[in-house]
DNA sequence: GTCTATATTGAGATAGAC
DNA sequence: GTCTATCTCAATATAGAC
């Protein structure tokens, strides 16, 4: 079998046992078993645990800087970026590998400079867009905005996917309409500057 | 020795494990080793390791709802909240039990029990003080106002206790800027509730 | 590339002496 | 309560045949 697809078919498997059981539920034995191979096979292709973890993480966000830059300007990014954040994958995949980071060095340095460079290109783009919003830059700062968007997505996951009784579904349609307010404030300011 | 006191030492020595290097690094050999007894030890006091992650967790949040529920009676609530809500350990600790929750099940009952019961003493609160922060209700619900600060913490001590660079100290101070106006606020519209 | 076999380490948990 | 000793299992990783 090509090589590429089985690297591939190994990084699949591995992402759906940190989504269904945690990262520490991944094991060279139950990654094999998921493929169908051998566990000394998955050390042919990643010859440490660490690898296999990192190559999740390149996976999931190896455009994700292309991505959030484009979604950024793009037509709506308010709503492009929250939908992006709180999407259930994504966001528990990111909760585990940071958490999986922590006893594995080079997973935190991916991690790390993956949020770096996200972090970057919101704020560079915030600094802009806030006042398109009617968001004064003074009181709400780039770097606030950005932490709330992530923040609350992250709860919102969690509690969903927890199953925590927390009534997420409530917050995540709150969310929503406030989103729903900040892209139709930045259509009219937008529109009344064009027209001036 | 006296077994309470040695139960004690045990919990508090996983939780310091739990901190430093996450919940997949707790064994019965390592925190007996971090106590100064032997392995089997741990086992006559916590059968099982669950019962030792749900003492954990007990120990940290057995009277987290009766707290809450002074934080949201106390002078000055948003900021009490956002203090306790961002304190690092707690985050750091609540979110490595729940991520520890995903395979064990005794664990996540419990972690849902306290979730469940903290956020409705939350949304209740807030109903009523919502409207003393200038905040509308219908704009800004309990459960919106409770995922954004529970999220925005967990964001910024995640990226303090990682070492992100994406800047959580400006985020942090961008955030208790904002609850040193919503406090503000709040004084000002109660006071004048009182005068009338 | 893929396998079998194995070295090594550590895990959870139990038995039984003291 | 606390220990030593041990069972059983599974982990990462490597060696070497094919």
């Amino acid at each position: 079998m090509a090589g590429a697809d089985k690297r591939e078919r190994l990084v699949a498997a591995t992402e759906e046992i940190i989504l269904r059981d945690g990262y520490a539920a991944v094991s060279s034995r139950r990654v094999a078993a998921a493929v169908g191979i051998q566990a000394s096979l998955v050390h042919y292709y990643f010859p440490t645990l660490d690898e296999l973890f990192v190559a999740v993480l390149r996976r999931r966000s190896g455009r994700a800087v292309e991505r959030m830059s484009s979604i950024l300007a793009g037509p709506e990014p308010m709503r492009a970026w929250w939908r992006a954040a709180s999407d259930p994958r994504g966001s528990v995949l990111m909760t585990e590998l940071i958490a999986a980071a922590h006893r594995r060095p080079a997973l935190h340095d991916e991690v790390a400079r993956i949020a770096s460079e996200l972090r970057r290109v919101q704020v560079g783009a915030l600094e802009s867009l806030l006042p398109q919003y009617g968001l004064d830059p003074a009181k709400f700062p780039p770097v606030f905005v950005a932490t709330a968007i992530q923040g609350m997505a992250y709860a919102v996951v969690q509690d969903e996917t927890s199953g925590f009784d927390t009534r997420p579904d409530e917050a995540r349609a709150a969310i929503e309409r406030f989103v729903d307010v900040l892209e139709a404030q930045r259509a009219g300011l937008t529109a009344r500057a064009v027209a001036d």
